[in-house]
DNA sequence: AAACGATGTATTATATTATGGAACAATCTG
DNA sequence: CAGATTGTTCCATAATATAATACATCGTTT
Protein backbone atom coordinates (compact mmCIF):
# COMPACT_ATOMS: atom_id res chain seq x y z
CA UNK A 1 0.00 0.00 0.00
CA UNK A 2 2.77 2.73 0.97
CA UNK A 3 6.44 1.32 -0.65
CA UNK A 4 6.29 -1.39 -2.98
CA UNK A 5 2.76 -1.99 -4.84
CA UNK A 6 2.79 -5.32 -5.32
CA UNK A 7 2.12 -7.69 -2.47
CA UNK A 8 2.28 -11.06 -2.67
CA UNK A 9 -0.59 -13.52 -1.47
CA UNK A 10 1.44 -14.54 1.77
CA UNK A 11 2.07 -11.09 2.49
CA UNK A 12 -1.73 -10.61 2.01
CA UNK A 13 -2.19 -13.65 4.44
CA UNK A 14 -0.03 -12.37 6.82
CA UNK A 15 -1.59 -9.00 7.30
CA UNK A 16 -4.38 -10.45 7.40
CA UNK A 17 -3.79 -12.24 10.76
CA UNK A 18 -1.62 -9.47 11.81
CA UNK A 19 -5.41 -7.96 11.74
CA UNK A 20 -6.47 -9.72 14.34
CA UNK A 21 -5.34 -8.19 17.95
CA UNK A 22 -6.87 -8.00 21.28
CA UNK A 23 -8.80 -5.15 20.89
CA UNK A 24 -10.22 -6.32 17.31
CA UNK A 25 -10.28 -9.92 17.92
CA UNK A 26 -13.30 -10.68 15.20
CA UNK A 27 -13.72 -9.84 11.68
CA UNK A 28 -15.67 -10.36 9.15
CA UNK A 29 -15.21 -11.32 5.36
CA UNK A 30 -16.27 -8.21 3.73
CA UNK A 31 -15.16 -5.91 6.85
CA UNK A 32 -11.50 -6.90 6.38
CA UNK A 33 -11.63 -6.29 2.97
CA UNK A 34 -12.81 -2.60 3.38
CA UNK A 35 -9.93 -2.32 6.13
CA UNK A 36 -6.90 -3.95 4.29
CA UNK A 37 -8.17 -2.75 0.81
CA UNK A 38 -8.67 -6.32 -0.55
CA UNK A 39 -11.34 -7.76 -2.74
CA UNK A 40 -13.69 -9.90 -0.88
CA UNK A 41 -13.27 -12.96 -2.77
CA UNK A 42 -9.56 -12.35 -2.10
CA UNK A 43 -10.34 -11.98 1.71
CA UNK A 44 -11.97 -15.26 1.58
CA UNK A 45 -9.68 -17.33 -0.04
CA UNK A 46 -6.87 -16.42 2.23
CA UNK A 47 -9.24 -17.25 5.38
CA UNK A 48 -10.45 -20.23 4.02
CA UNK A 49 -6.58 -21.26 3.66
CA UNK A 50 -5.55 -19.94 6.93
CA UNK A 51 -8.56 -21.73 8.39
CA UNK A 52 -7.58 -25.03 7.33
CA UNK A 53 -4.71 -25.01 8.70
CA UNK A 54 -5.94 -23.31 12.03
CA UNK A 55 -4.63 -19.85 11.60
CA UNK A 56 -7.61 -19.11 12.21
CA UNK A 57 -11.34 -20.09 13.10
CA UNK A 58 -14.99 -19.36 12.83
CA UNK A 59 -16.63 -18.42 15.92
CA UNK A 60 -19.49 -21.14 16.01
CA UNK A 61 -22.28 -18.73 16.86
CA UNK A 62 -21.66 -15.38 15.94
CA UNK A 63 -19.96 -16.80 12.71
CA UNK A 64 -17.09 -14.42 12.41
CA UNK A 65 -13.48 -14.94 12.04
CA UNK A 66 -11.37 -14.71 15.10
CA UNK A 67 -7.93 -16.54 15.73
CA UNK A 68 -7.02 -20.03 15.82
CA UNK A 69 -5.83 -22.16 18.49
CA UNK A 70 -2.23 -22.96 16.44
CA UNK A 71 -1.58 -20.22 18.23
CA UNK A 72 -1.36 -21.63 21.46
CA UNK A 73 1.20 -24.18 19.98
CA UNK A 74 3.30 -21.54 19.06
CA UNK A 75 2.87 -19.82 22.85
CA UNK A 76 4.91 -23.27 23.53
CA UNK A 77 7.29 -23.12 20.78
CA UNK A 78 8.06 -19.67 22.20
CA UNK A 79 9.30 -20.98 25.20
CA UNK A 80 11.53 -23.46 23.21
CA UNK A 81 13.00 -20.52 21.54
CA UNK A 82 13.19 -18.31 23.74
CA UNK A 83 14.18 -20.55 26.95
CA UNK A 84 14.28 -17.33 29.31
CA UNK A 85 10.41 -17.12 29.20
CA UNK A 86 10.31 -20.46 30.51
CA UNK A 87 12.87 -20.21 33.69
CA UNK A 88 11.37 -16.46 34.08
CA UNK A 89 7.82 -17.11 34.97
CA UNK A 90 8.47 -18.35 38.29
CA UNK A 91 11.03 -15.71 39.04
CA UNK A 92 7.75 -13.19 37.97
CA UNK A 93 5.76 -14.97 40.40
CA UNK A 94 7.75 -14.65 43.30
CA UNK A 95 8.81 -10.94 42.82
CA UNK A 96 4.97 -10.03 42.33
CA UNK A 97 4.34 -12.03 45.38
CA UNK A 98 7.00 -10.26 47.10
CA UNK A 99 6.50 -6.26 45.94
CA UNK A 100 2.73 -6.80 45.39
CA UNK A 101 3.51 -5.05 42.02
CA UNK A 102 3.39 -5.87 38.35
CA UNK A 103 6.08 -8.24 37.23
CA UNK A 104 7.44 -8.25 33.84
CA UNK A 105 10.74 -9.58 31.91
CA UNK A 106 11.61 -8.06 28.66
CA UNK A 107 14.08 -8.56 25.47
CA UNK A 108 15.26 -6.51 22.84
CA UNK A 109 14.14 -7.37 19.36
CA UNK A 110 15.19 -5.28 16.71
CA UNK A 111 15.12 -1.97 17.98
CA UNK A 112 12.63 -2.07 20.32
CA UNK A 113 11.79 -3.52 23.96
CA UNK A 114 8.69 -6.94 23.76
CA UNK A 115 7.30 -7.61 27.04
CA UNK A 116 7.65 -11.59 26.86
CA UNK A 117 6.33 -12.64 30.45
CA UNK A 118 3.98 -10.42 32.49
CA UNK A 119 2.61 -11.55 35.98
CA UNK A 120 0.23 -8.93 37.00
CA UNK A 121 -0.59 -7.22 40.76
CA UNK A 122 -3.82 -8.43 41.90
CA UNK A 123 -4.49 -4.90 43.13
CA UNK A 124 -7.30 -2.37 42.63
CA UNK A 125 -4.71 -0.15 41.62
CA UNK A 126 -1.94 -2.32 38.85
CA UNK A 127 0.47 -1.22 35.72
CA UNK A 128 -0.45 -3.46 32.92
CA UNK A 129 2.21 -4.64 30.71
CA UNK A 130 0.58 -7.16 28.02
CA UNK A 131 2.87 -9.91 26.82
CA UNK A 132 3.98 -8.67 23.12
CA UNK A 133 3.47 -4.87 24.13
CA UNK A 134 6.45 -2.97 22.62
CA UNK A 135 8.31 0.37 23.25
CA UNK A 136 11.37 2.13 21.24
CA UNK A 137 15.17 1.25 23.58
CA UNK A 138 14.95 4.85 24.78
CA UNK A 139 11.82 5.37 26.14
CA UNK A 140 10.92 3.86 29.79
CA UNK A 141 13.05 2.00 32.43
CA UNK A 142 12.90 -1.30 31.07
CA UNK A 143 14.14 -0.04 27.47
CA UNK A 144 17.10 1.76 28.79
CA UNK A 145 18.09 -1.04 30.87
CA UNK A 146 17.94 -3.06 28.09
CA UNK A 147 19.76 -0.47 26.16
CA UNK A 148 22.55 -0.12 28.93
CA UNK A 149 23.23 -3.25 29.22
CA UNK A 150 23.23 -4.26 25.93
CA UNK A 151 26.31 -5.42 23.82
CA UNK A 152 28.59 -2.20 23.38
CA UNK A 153 29.24 -2.07 19.39
CA UNK A 154 25.36 -2.76 18.84
CA UNK A 155 24.25 0.04 21.46
CA UNK A 156 26.97 2.58 20.37
CA UNK A 157 25.51 1.39 16.16
CA UNK A 158 21.98 1.95 17.88
CA UNK A 159 22.93 5.47 19.36
CA UNK A 160 24.53 6.78 16.22
CA UNK A 161 22.10 5.83 14.16
CA UNK A 162 19.39 7.19 16.80
CA UNK A 163 17.84 10.22 14.80
CA UNK A 164 14.59 11.57 17.05
CA UNK A 165 13.65 10.63 19.77
CA UNK A 166 9.78 11.20 19.64
CA UNK A 167 8.42 11.66 23.02
CA UNK A 168 5.63 9.94 24.75
CA UNK A 169 5.04 12.12 27.39
CA UNK A 170 6.51 15.20 29.14
CA UNK A 171 9.23 12.99 30.59
CA UNK A 172 10.21 11.15 28.06
CA UNK A 173 14.41 11.84 26.90
CA UNK A 174 14.56 13.40 23.76
CA UNK A 175 18.50 14.68 24.26
CA UNK A 176 21.11 11.84 23.18
CA UNK A 177 23.37 13.00 24.55
CA UNK A 178 21.07 12.85 28.14
CA UNK A 179 20.37 9.56 27.30
CA UNK A 180 23.97 8.56 27.39
CA UNK A 181 24.77 9.74 30.60
CA UNK A 182 21.82 8.20 31.97
CA UNK A 183 23.00 4.51 30.34
CA UNK A 184 25.85 5.53 32.05
CA UNK A 185 24.06 6.09 35.59
CA UNK A 186 22.22 2.99 34.82
CA UNK A 187 25.74 0.42 33.82
CA UNK A 188 27.03 2.12 37.55
CA UNK A 189 23.91 1.53 39.70
CA UNK A 190 23.24 -1.96 38.28
CA UNK A 191 19.24 -0.84 37.72
CA UNK A 192 17.20 1.38 36.40
CA UNK A 193 14.60 3.73 37.67
CA UNK A 194 12.25 6.11 35.60
CA UNK A 195 8.17 7.68 36.25
CA UNK A 196 6.53 8.01 33.15
CA UNK A 197 8.61 8.18 30.66
CA UNK A 198 6.42 5.70 28.17
CA UNK A 199 3.35 6.47 30.63
CA UNK A 200 1.94 8.69 32.66
CA UNK A 201 1.59 7.97 36.16
CA UNK A 202 3.58 4.98 35.94
CA UNK A 203 7.08 4.30 37.09
CA UNK A 204 9.49 1.29 36.19
CA UNK A 205 12.30 -0.38 37.93
CA UNK A 206 14.06 -2.88 36.02
CA UNK A 207 17.50 -4.72 36.31
CA UNK A 208 19.44 -6.76 33.76
CA UNK A 209 19.39 -11.00 33.66
CA UNK A 210 22.44 -12.17 31.84
CA UNK A 211 23.74 -15.43 30.15
CA UNK A 212 26.58 -17.92 30.96
CA UNK A 213 28.59 -15.83 28.09
CA UNK A 214 27.95 -12.73 30.01
CA UNK A 215 25.78 -11.36 27.35
CA UNK A 216 22.44 -9.66 28.04
CA UNK A 217 19.48 -11.97 27.91
CA UNK A 218 16.45 -9.76 29.16
CA UNK A 219 15.46 -7.47 31.80
CA UNK A 220 13.17 -8.18 34.90
CA UNK A 221 11.14 -5.36 35.70
CA UNK A 222 8.44 -4.05 38.16
CA UNK A 223 5.61 -1.99 36.69
CA UNK A 224 4.36 0.41 39.70
CA UNK A 225 1.89 3.19 39.69
CA UNK A 226 3.11 6.75 40.63
CA UNK A 227 1.56 6.78 44.36
CA UNK A 228 3.46 3.75 45.29
CA UNK A 229 6.85 4.50 43.26
CA UNK A 230 6.63 7.96 44.99
CA UNK A 231 6.77 5.94 48.45
CA UNK A 232 10.46 5.72 49.01
CA UNK A 233 10.39 2.77 51.49
CA UNK A 234 8.53 0.88 49.02
CA UNK A 235 11.01 1.61 46.13
CA UNK A 236 13.81 0.49 47.64
CA UNK A 237 12.63 -2.19 49.16
CA UNK A 238 11.27 -3.31 45.59
CA UNK A 239 14.67 -2.67 44.36
CA UNK A 240 16.07 -5.07 46.76
CA UNK A 241 13.59 -8.14 45.42
CA UNK A 242 13.90 -6.85 42.17
CA UNK A 243 18.09 -6.82 42.24
CA UNK A 244 17.73 -10.41 43.88
CA UNK A 245 15.50 -11.80 41.30
CA UNK A 246 17.55 -10.90 38.87
CA UNK A 247 20.69 -12.19 40.02
CA UNK A 248 19.05 -15.56 41.35
CA UNK A 249 17.88 -15.66 37.46
CA UNK A 250 20.91 -15.26 36.06
CA UNK A 251 22.70 -17.83 37.76
CA UNK A 252 19.86 -20.08 36.76
CA UNK A 253 20.52 -18.90 33.18
CA UNK A 254 23.97 -19.93 34.00
CA UNK A 255 25.76 -16.63 34.33
CA UNK A 256 28.54 -16.45 36.98
CA UNK A 257 29.09 -13.51 39.11
CA UNK A 258 32.22 -11.84 39.40
CA UNK A 259 32.37 -12.96 43.16
CA UNK A 260 31.63 -16.43 42.65
CA UNK A 261 33.60 -16.84 39.41
CA UNK A 262 36.80 -15.09 42.16
CA UNK A 263 36.06 -18.32 44.27
CA UNK A 264 36.84 -21.14 42.05
CA UNK B 1 2.92 -33.47 -0.24
CA UNK B 2 -0.14 -36.31 0.31
CA UNK B 3 -3.64 -34.88 -0.15
CA UNK B 4 -3.84 -32.31 -2.56
CA UNK B 5 -1.10 -32.10 -5.38
CA UNK B 6 -1.71 -28.31 -5.51
CA UNK B 7 -0.19 -26.27 -2.47
CA UNK B 8 -0.16 -22.37 -3.23
CA UNK B 9 2.15 -20.29 -1.42
CA UNK B 10 0.19 -19.18 1.49
CA UNK B 11 0.10 -23.08 1.93
CA UNK B 12 3.44 -23.55 2.40
CA UNK B 13 3.93 -20.28 4.45
CA UNK B 14 1.95 -21.60 6.91
CA UNK B 15 3.45 -25.51 6.67
CA UNK B 16 7.08 -23.46 7.09
CA UNK B 17 5.32 -21.97 10.34
CA UNK B 18 4.05 -24.77 11.92
CA UNK B 19 7.84 -26.14 11.78
CA UNK B 20 8.96 -24.43 14.22
CA UNK B 21 7.90 -26.21 17.33
CA UNK B 22 9.31 -26.34 20.93
CA UNK B 23 11.07 -29.26 19.96
CA UNK B 24 12.79 -28.17 16.94
CA UNK B 25 12.91 -24.31 16.99
CA UNK B 26 15.09 -22.91 14.78
CA UNK B 27 15.84 -23.99 11.09
CA UNK B 28 18.23 -23.77 8.51
CA UNK B 29 16.77 -22.64 4.57
CA UNK B 30 18.06 -26.11 2.64
CA UNK B 31 17.13 -28.24 5.78
CA UNK B 32 13.64 -26.30 5.61
CA UNK B 33 13.35 -27.37 2.21
CA UNK B 34 14.49 -31.07 1.97
CA UNK B 35 11.96 -31.68 5.28
CA UNK B 36 8.81 -30.15 3.08
CA UNK B 37 10.34 -31.15 -0.27
CA UNK B 38 10.56 -27.33 -1.37
CA UNK B 39 12.94 -26.16 -3.32
CA UNK B 40 15.92 -24.15 -1.30
CA UNK B 41 15.35 -20.59 -3.07
CA UNK B 42 11.35 -21.35 -2.28
CA UNK B 43 11.95 -21.45 1.50
CA UNK B 44 14.12 -19.13 1.02
CA UNK B 45 11.64 -16.05 -0.64
CA UNK B 46 8.87 -17.20 1.87
CA UNK B 47 11.05 -16.51 4.99
CA UNK B 48 11.84 -13.40 3.80
CA UNK B 49 8.67 -12.55 3.36
CA UNK B 50 7.43 -13.72 6.83
CA UNK B 51 10.71 -12.06 8.48
CA UNK B 52 10.02 -8.52 7.36
CA UNK B 53 6.21 -9.13 9.02
CA UNK B 54 8.33 -10.36 12.17
CA UNK B 55 6.82 -13.81 11.82
CA UNK B 56 10.47 -15.34 11.78
CA UNK B 57 14.07 -14.10 13.39
CA UNK B 58 17.19 -14.75 12.80
CA UNK B 59 18.85 -15.58 15.74
CA UNK B 60 21.94 -13.36 15.70
CA UNK B 61 24.51 -15.17 16.84
CA UNK B 62 23.60 -18.94 15.06
CA UNK B 63 22.18 -17.20 12.05
CA UNK B 64 19.66 -19.79 12.10
CA UNK B 65 15.61 -19.16 11.62
CA UNK B 66 13.15 -19.05 14.68
CA UNK B 67 10.10 -17.94 15.60
CA UNK B 68 9.66 -14.41 15.65
CA UNK B 69 8.41 -11.52 18.33
CA UNK B 70 5.19 -11.01 16.68
CA UNK B 71 4.07 -14.75 18.56
CA UNK B 72 4.01 -12.87 21.46
CA UNK B 73 1.49 -9.94 20.29
CA UNK B 74 -0.80 -13.39 19.02
CA UNK B 75 -0.30 -14.52 22.71
CA UNK B 76 -1.96 -11.09 24.13
CA UNK B 77 -4.53 -11.05 21.28
CA UNK B 78 -6.00 -14.69 22.01
CA UNK B 79 -6.75 -13.64 25.52
CA UNK B 80 -9.37 -11.07 23.98
CA UNK B 81 -10.47 -14.07 20.90
CA UNK B 82 -10.79 -16.19 24.13
CA UNK B 83 -11.50 -14.37 27.13
CA UNK B 84 -11.90 -17.64 29.36
CA UNK B 85 -7.84 -17.53 29.41
CA UNK B 86 -7.81 -14.00 30.50
CA UNK B 87 -9.54 -14.42 33.73
CA UNK B 88 -8.66 -17.84 34.56
CA UNK B 89 -5.43 -17.60 34.75
CA UNK B 90 -5.59 -16.14 38.36
CA UNK B 91 -8.51 -18.77 39.33
CA UNK B 92 -5.66 -21.45 38.22
CA UNK B 93 -3.00 -19.83 40.29
CA UNK B 94 -4.93 -20.71 43.33
CA UNK B 95 -5.93 -24.12 42.18
CA UNK B 96 -2.28 -24.79 42.13
CA UNK B 97 -1.71 -23.10 45.45
CA UNK B 98 -3.75 -24.97 47.46
CA UNK B 99 -3.56 -28.33 46.08
CA UNK B 100 0.23 -28.41 45.01
CA UNK B 101 -0.86 -29.71 41.26
CA UNK B 102 -0.53 -28.42 37.91
CA UNK B 103 -3.76 -26.81 37.12
CA UNK B 104 -4.85 -26.18 33.63
CA UNK B 105 -7.70 -24.81 30.79
CA UNK B 106 -9.00 -26.73 28.20
CA UNK B 107 -11.62 -25.91 25.65
CA UNK B 108 -12.72 -27.80 22.29
CA UNK B 109 -11.30 -27.02 19.02
CA UNK B 110 -12.41 -29.59 16.08
CA UNK B 111 -12.68 -32.61 17.88
CA UNK B 112 -10.03 -31.65 19.93
CA UNK B 113 -9.34 -30.80 23.82
CA UNK B 114 -6.44 -27.91 23.75
CA UNK B 115 -4.89 -26.82 26.76
CA UNK B 116 -5.31 -22.82 26.24
CA UNK B 117 -3.43 -22.27 30.13
CA UNK B 118 -1.21 -24.24 32.61
CA UNK B 119 -0.05 -23.24 35.53
CA UNK B 120 2.51 -26.04 36.91
CA UNK B 121 2.78 -27.41 40.48
CA UNK B 122 6.43 -26.70 41.79
CA UNK B 123 7.16 -30.01 42.98
CA UNK B 124 10.17 -32.37 42.48
CA UNK B 125 7.64 -34.96 40.61
CA UNK B 126 5.05 -32.87 38.91
CA UNK B 127 2.96 -33.29 35.75
CA UNK B 128 3.25 -31.27 32.43
CA UNK B 129 0.73 -30.36 30.49
CA UNK B 130 2.28 -27.40 27.79
CA UNK B 131 0.04 -24.50 26.71
CA UNK B 132 -0.95 -25.96 22.99
CA UNK B 133 -1.02 -29.71 23.32
CA UNK B 134 -4.18 -31.75 21.98
CA UNK B 135 -5.81 -34.42 22.86
CA UNK B 136 -8.59 -36.26 21.03
CA UNK B 137 -11.93 -35.92 23.03
CA UNK B 138 -12.39 -39.54 23.83
CA UNK B 139 -9.08 -40.07 26.05
CA UNK B 140 -8.04 -38.89 29.28
CA UNK B 141 -10.29 -36.66 32.14
CA UNK B 142 -10.20 -33.42 30.44
CA UNK B 143 -10.80 -34.23 27.24
CA UNK B 144 -14.10 -36.50 29.09
CA UNK B 145 -15.17 -34.24 30.33
CA UNK B 146 -15.26 -31.52 27.99
CA UNK B 147 -17.45 -34.00 26.08
CA UNK B 148 -19.55 -35.25 28.63
CA UNK B 149 -21.09 -31.36 29.04
CA UNK B 150 -20.82 -30.15 25.58
CA UNK B 151 -23.70 -29.20 23.91
CA UNK B 152 -25.98 -32.39 22.90
CA UNK B 153 -26.54 -32.61 19.58
CA UNK B 154 -22.60 -31.52 18.53
CA UNK B 155 -21.80 -34.96 21.48
CA UNK B 156 -24.17 -36.84 19.47
CA UNK B 157 -22.98 -36.29 16.50
CA UNK B 158 -19.11 -36.86 17.61
CA UNK B 159 -19.99 -40.18 18.76
CA UNK B 160 -22.12 -41.39 16.22
CA UNK B 161 -19.57 -39.92 13.65
CA UNK B 162 -16.77 -41.85 16.22
CA UNK B 163 -14.62 -44.93 14.02
CA UNK B 164 -11.51 -45.99 15.56
CA UNK B 165 -10.44 -44.62 19.10
CA UNK B 166 -7.08 -45.26 18.73
CA UNK B 167 -5.82 -46.33 22.52
CA UNK B 168 -2.69 -44.46 23.75
CA UNK B 169 -2.37 -46.38 26.72
CA UNK B 170 -3.69 -49.63 27.79
CA UNK B 171 -6.32 -47.82 29.97
CA UNK B 172 -7.58 -46.06 27.22
CA UNK B 173 -11.38 -45.95 26.03
CA UNK B 174 -11.53 -47.99 22.94
CA UNK B 175 -15.30 -48.90 23.31
CA UNK B 176 -18.02 -46.53 22.28
CA UNK B 177 -20.59 -47.87 24.16
CA UNK B 178 -18.82 -47.81 27.21
CA UNK B 179 -17.03 -44.18 26.93
CA UNK B 180 -21.08 -43.27 26.61
CA UNK B 181 -21.48 -44.91 29.80
CA UNK B 182 -18.72 -43.37 31.56
CA UNK B 183 -20.02 -39.53 29.82
CA UNK B 184 -23.25 -40.52 32.01
CA UNK B 185 -21.22 -40.83 35.19
CA UNK B 186 -19.12 -37.66 34.74
CA UNK B 187 -22.33 -35.40 34.08
CA UNK B 188 -24.15 -37.10 37.11
CA UNK B 189 -20.87 -36.69 39.31
CA UNK B 190 -20.16 -32.62 37.98
CA UNK B 191 -16.60 -34.14 37.24
CA UNK B 192 -14.22 -36.41 35.30
CA UNK B 193 -11.35 -38.46 37.12
CA UNK B 194 -9.23 -40.64 35.29
CA UNK B 195 -5.83 -42.35 35.49
CA UNK B 196 -3.44 -43.24 32.53
CA UNK B 197 -5.72 -43.26 29.62
CA UNK B 198 -3.72 -40.02 27.58
CA UNK B 199 -0.56 -40.95 29.50
CA UNK B 200 0.70 -43.62 31.32
CA UNK B 201 0.96 -42.75 35.02
CA UNK B 202 -1.05 -39.17 35.03
CA UNK B 203 -4.00 -38.95 36.94
CA UNK B 204 -6.50 -36.49 36.02
CA UNK B 205 -9.55 -34.48 37.69
CA UNK B 206 -11.18 -32.42 35.36
CA UNK B 207 -14.75 -30.29 36.03
CA UNK B 208 -16.94 -27.52 33.67
CA UNK B 209 -16.76 -24.07 33.27
CA UNK B 210 -20.16 -22.48 31.92
CA UNK B 211 -20.93 -18.72 30.30
CA UNK B 212 -24.43 -17.08 31.24
CA UNK B 213 -25.89 -19.39 28.40
CA UNK B 214 -25.06 -22.61 30.39
CA UNK B 215 -22.99 -22.98 27.48
CA UNK B 216 -20.02 -25.38 28.16
CA UNK B 217 -16.83 -22.81 27.87
CA UNK B 218 -14.35 -24.88 29.01
CA UNK B 219 -12.70 -27.19 31.66
CA UNK B 220 -10.63 -26.67 34.55
CA UNK B 221 -8.33 -29.59 35.46
CA UNK B 222 -5.62 -30.96 37.72
CA UNK B 223 -3.01 -33.26 36.08
CA UNK B 224 -1.65 -35.51 39.33
CA UNK B 225 1.00 -38.05 39.34
CA UNK B 226 -0.37 -41.55 39.85
CA UNK B 227 1.36 -41.69 43.37
CA UNK B 228 -0.17 -38.96 44.80
CA UNK B 229 -3.66 -39.47 42.68
CA UNK B 230 -3.89 -43.11 44.48
CA UNK B 231 -3.64 -41.46 47.73
CA UNK B 232 -7.47 -40.95 48.75
CA UNK B 233 -7.57 -38.40 51.09
CA UNK B 234 -5.33 -35.68 48.38
CA UNK B 235 -7.50 -36.70 45.58
CA UNK B 236 -10.73 -35.38 47.69
CA UNK B 237 -9.27 -32.73 48.72
CA UNK B 238 -8.21 -31.90 44.74
CA UNK B 239 -11.62 -32.62 44.28
CA UNK B 240 -13.43 -30.54 46.63
CA UNK B 241 -11.14 -27.54 45.74
CA UNK B 242 -10.97 -28.45 41.78
CA UNK B 243 -15.14 -27.62 41.87
CA UNK B 244 -15.11 -24.50 43.91
CA UNK B 245 -12.73 -23.88 41.44
CA UNK B 246 -15.07 -23.98 38.21
CA UNK B 247 -17.73 -22.91 40.17
CA UNK B 248 -16.55 -19.47 40.82
CA UNK B 249 -15.12 -19.41 37.29
CA UNK B 250 -18.54 -20.17 35.67
CA UNK B 251 -20.16 -17.26 38.59
CA UNK B 252 -17.09 -15.05 37.02
CA UNK B 253 -18.50 -15.82 33.51
CA UNK B 254 -21.82 -14.77 34.37
CA UNK B 255 -23.13 -18.48 34.76
CA UNK B 256 -25.65 -18.62 37.33
CA UNK B 257 -26.40 -22.17 39.00
CA UNK B 258 -29.86 -23.13 39.38
CA UNK B 259 -30.19 -22.34 43.05
CA UNK B 260 -28.70 -18.61 41.89
CA UNK B 261 -30.85 -17.97 39.40
CA UNK B 262 -34.17 -19.69 41.80
CA UNK B 263 -33.46 -17.17 44.30
CA UNK B 264 -34.41 -14.30 42.15
C1' DA C 1 -44.37 -14.67 6.29
C1' DA C 2 -42.18 -12.36 2.69
C1' DA C 3 -38.89 -9.11 1.06
C1' DC C 4 -34.83 -6.92 1.89
C1' DG C 5 -30.06 -6.12 2.84
C1' DA C 6 -25.93 -7.83 4.20
C1' DT C 7 -22.62 -11.33 4.40
C1' DG C 8 -20.04 -15.63 3.24
C1' DT C 9 -18.89 -18.57 -0.73
C1' DA C 10 -18.10 -20.49 -5.54
C1' DT C 11 -16.76 -19.72 -10.49
C1' DT C 12 -13.99 -18.17 -14.30
C1' DA C 13 -11.03 -15.76 -17.76
C1' DT C 14 -7.08 -12.95 -17.48
C1' DA C 15 -2.78 -11.40 -15.90
C1' DT C 16 0.21 -11.38 -12.40
C1' DT C 17 3.10 -14.09 -9.49
C1' DA C 18 5.47 -18.18 -7.87
C1' DT C 19 8.64 -21.68 -9.22
C1' DG C 20 13.17 -24.44 -9.39
C1' DG C 21 17.57 -24.82 -11.62
C1' DA C 22 21.78 -22.77 -11.86
C1' DA C 23 25.04 -19.34 -10.51
C1' DC C 24 26.84 -16.52 -6.84
C1' DA C 25 28.16 -15.12 -2.18
C1' DA C 26 29.02 -15.73 2.40
C1' DT C 27 30.38 -18.73 5.98
C1' DC C 28 32.11 -22.65 8.40
C1' DT C 29 35.56 -26.53 8.77
C1' DG C 30 39.64 -28.87 9.00
C1' DC D 1 44.04 -21.80 2.44
C1' DA D 2 41.04 -25.29 0.13
C1' DG D 3 36.70 -27.56 0.16
C1' DA D 4 32.22 -28.06 1.64
C1' DT D 5 28.01 -26.24 3.09
C1' DT D 6 24.62 -22.87 3.39
C1' DG D 7 22.09 -18.48 2.38
C1' DT D 8 20.80 -15.63 -1.53
C1' DT D 9 19.81 -13.84 -6.30
C1' DC D 10 18.35 -14.27 -11.22
C1' DC D 11 15.35 -15.54 -14.85
C1' DA D 12 12.29 -17.84 -18.30
C1' DT D 13 8.49 -20.76 -17.81
C1' DA D 14 4.41 -22.42 -15.83
C1' DA D 15 1.26 -22.20 -12.46
C1' DT D 16 -1.34 -19.46 -9.30
C1' DA D 17 -3.75 -15.33 -7.64
C1' DT D 18 -6.94 -11.94 -8.95
C1' DA D 19 -11.52 -9.24 -9.18
C1' DA D 20 -16.05 -9.23 -11.31
C1' DT D 21 -19.92 -11.62 -11.16
C1' DA D 22 -23.19 -14.73 -9.60
C1' DC D 23 -25.01 -17.61 -5.97
C1' DA D 24 -26.15 -19.01 -1.18
C1' DT D 25 -27.13 -18.14 3.44
C1' DC D 26 -28.52 -15.56 7.15
C1' DG D 27 -30.87 -12.00 10.23
C1' DT D 28 -34.07 -8.26 10.27
C1' DT D 29 -37.86 -5.52 9.05
C1' DT D 30 -42.25 -4.67 7.33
Amino acid sequence: MEQSGRTNSIEKALRILLCFQAERPSWGVRELGVYLGFSPATVQRVLQTLKTHGFVARDPVTRRYQLGVVFYTFVHALKGTYPISRTGQAFLQQLMADTGETAHLNIIEGEDRVCIDTVESPRALKASMPIGSRSPLYAGGSSKCLLAFWDRDLRERYLRNLSVLKPFTDRTVTDPEVLRRELEEIRGRGYAASLGERNRGLGSLSAPVFDHHGQLLATVSLAIPEIRYQDMAHRNFCIKKLLETARALSRVMGYESDESAARR
